[in-house]
DNA sequence: TTTATGACCTGAG
DNA sequence: ACTCAGGCCATAA
């Protein structure tokens, strides 16, 4: 292909996307861990970014991603409701108890 | 081009 | 608990 290669379009979505449908149901991931899953340490802004503009005909578990600290996203409501629905649990302040249901594939 | 904004992260105070 | 600063990147104006 000659030419320059029009790339960059978000063309890790799709790897995103794979990733949060490996979330198990009760658990949540950052997005800090799903750019390092996608082999994109560091782009975590861009996975929320992503996240955002994600059709909800896929039904990606996208509920299941929160940040660093366990907060859920903004304007969105219903994503703690699902999250419940799930056995995740929550701490008093609000946020999700990421020392029992964050995501971690060492156990 | 520069600036501002955003479903972010980590560290420091 | 909070704010700030620095780092990261895509989009919009």
């Amino acid at each position: 292909m000659g030419g320059r290669t029009k790339s960059s379009r978000s063309d890790s979505s799709g790897k995103v996307y794979d990733a949060v449908r490996l979330i198990p149901p009760g658990k949540v991931a950052t997005y800090g861990q799903i750019a390092c899953m996608i082999g994109k340490p560091g782009r975590a802004r861009m996975v929320g970014r992503i996240m955002s503009r994600t059709p909800a005909a896929l039904r990606l578990p996208c509920h299941r991603v929160v940040n660093s600290q366990g907060r859920l996203a903004p304007g969105w409501d219903g994503q703690r409701s699902l999250l419940v629905a799930e056995g995740v649990l929550f701490r008093n302040n609000g946020l999700v108890d990421m020392r029992r249901c964050g995501w971690d594939l060492l156990l």
